[in-house]
DNA sequence: TTTAATTACGAAATCGTTTTCGTACTCTTC
DNA sequence: GAAGAGTACGAAAACGATTTCGTAATTAAA
């Protein structure tokens, strides 16, 4: 009895594969009786039906994938958890492919998905979006996806993104009526739309104030450990009168902090630093972190009900309907680091 | 041309079907030529090999899965980053679910994955020890499964742990020549091995120190969070005298960390503590908080190794040799939070 | 009583691969 | 020139489910 399968199945109850198969989906054509008599044994012999004979039949796999830059991080692994949230309860399987924030990465996996392993893909987007031609392609295959966070805005599909412009021009303004006289906007790349939003909001902020042009730093710092550390610490040294820095993501900021305990800068003495996080600890550093936090557990979920909700409607005539965007708010936390 | 197949293919190229196989799996019953023409255009229509027929026809799944406490988590995240880092090198596929610290949970996770969907499991175990049926029907399936860090110890399965007792001596041993008097573990069950064998060694620690018994506090806080909060908060109140704090976990010592904050205890003067950490903001904790670190991107390496040697290693001969178990070591940081 | 519909099941095709055979054909070798 | 070995391919049987279609047997309708 080394491995169950519904033929055995079959002939243990005297029925052919069919009407056991249809019995187990619980269909109209078998009568009560012999339903029961198969859920039965099927209980008792423990069987379960082949993964894999089922995806190939039915040619669904009950299975996503989430592509993501990187997975030690607060606030993506949060989003997994609002992801696994629906997707456990939908019964479906939660691929993980990572990116480590690699275009090429990127494209290979999602082109390795084109080969039908998963009914749909969550992608926070890695690319720069001088080549979005794999995106064509899971559209051309008719493979549901939805961008969260990181969207690319040339693609038509589905997203859930944050109030980035607003997000950041808050923080902005936080760090202008706190006094500051320069402001730095740490980012990782010039190529990410997220960011650039936050960026524009900065900017915009600074202009509404009219902050001299030349106080205004954009400090793209990129993805590599070694260099963004350095290249803060070569902005930072000497440092600007009244530093306001506003972080658009959480690993830069505690670059920052780190670097400012090591070179001896007081923070919010000399500088007051404020970035997006989901940090934990935020209210425990020295001095507390003042943040943008994103509702990563919200984001996750809403765009796997967005996903699965792609996945029903495939095949069905698509209403002409707007293309689903979904916006969540941050929320501005504000904390020492940011203190006059 | 929806869907590219081997048919299609074949057919394409005047050849069968079975020649086509055969010359993408580089046989050498097929002719360099043949082989040629079929890799081009295969390439050039973007045929790639349906993974459910492979998978169905081979009995093998080039997936493994990966069944966690949970994911927003630093340790977690980076063992995941740790099996990714193999499991792409090998081109398998990942699958994460998560069991939220709920025994049953983990349990239906596992029973499901004997229907064949994964290679292998790599499992860090939610588990009480008095329910080792899934694992046991795991075995008999003949499906590899490996353990880290939260290991089954009465399974017979190879295993990732750190040497958590002499870390948890290594930790107490510390906290007494820093001049505690009162010794307190923060624990979240006394069903988990990683966490007793670091309460073992904590105990071994004040016994050979000689530490009255009576100064010497178990907090079994659990995994539900306000409760947690609750008990962590009434033990301080009120607060024993020199209390040193080793927190098996870090959850706990984060919730520790607020609740002196809110009802002013100051660390270290009033309270000493270490804990068991991957926090990469520990240092910039006000204040900073001495820890023990695991390697946790190690373990997750290592336990990914493990596990596809089992996987290569099915169903040939298993040599009689001892059960593989792996001992990492963790780092011991000394900070602030531990100063005399 | 005949016809039509309904009920409950089974045979067989199908999903797209992989793999086991079988077999023409060429090339040695004695 | 007969036997044996090697080369290069094809036919067909798996893998384990799902689904279409067909059909006996019963019931309902006319």
């Amino acid at each position: 009895m080394e491995n169950m399968n519904i033929k055995k199945l079959a002939k243990e109850l005297n029925l052919s594969v069919s009407t056991v198969s249809k019995a187990l989906h619980d269909s109209y054509e078998i009568k009560a009786e012999t339903k029961e008599k198969v859920l039965a044994l099927a209980k008792q012999l423990n069987y379960q039906p082949n993964p894999f004979a089922s995806s190939l039949r039915r040619n669904s796999s009950k299975t996503i994938a989430v592509v993501i830059p990187e997975i030690a991080h607060n606030f993506f692994s949060l989003v997994i958890n609002g992801i696994e949230s629906i997707a456990e309860e939908l019964k479906y399987h939660v691929l993980i492919y990572i990116t480590h924030e690699i275009p090429e990465k990127e494209e290979q996996i999602i082109r390795h998905l084109l080969n039908g392993r998963v009914d749909g893909i969550l992608i926070s987007s890695s690319g720069t979006s001088n080549n979005n031609a794999h995106y064509h392609e899971l559209v051309q295959k008719g493979i549901p996806f939805v961008f969260f966070d990181r969207a690319n805005f040339e693609i038509d599909a589905p997203r859930v993104i944050t109030d980035d412009y607003q997000a950041g021009f808050q923080a902005t303004e936080h760090l202008i009526k706190s006094q500051c006289k320069h402001f730095a906007f740490l980012s990782l790349s010039n190529q990410m739309t997220a960011i650039n939003h936050r960026k524009d909001g900065f900017l915009a902020a600074l202009k509404q104030y009219q902050i001299e042009p030349s106080h205004v730093h954009i400090i793209e710092a990129g993805t590599d450990e070694t260099l963004s550390f350095q290249i803060i610490r070569n902005f930072l040294q000497p440092l600007p009168e009244s530093l306001g820095i506003f972080s658009s993501v959480e690993k830069l900021a505690i670059q920052t902090y780190h670097i400012c305990k090591e070179i001896n800068i007081l923070i919010p003495n000399q500088l007051k630093i404020i970035s997006f996080s989901n940090l934990p600890t935020a209210a425990l550093l020295n001095p507390a972190l003042s943040t943008l936090t994103q509702p990563a557990f919200s984001i996750g979920k809403e765009a796997a009900l967005l996903l699965f909700q792609s996945i029903r409607n495939k095949g069905k005539i698509q209403p002409i309907t707007t293309l689903p965007q979904i916006v969540l708010k941050s929320t501005l936390f504000i904390r020492e680091s940011t203190k006059m």
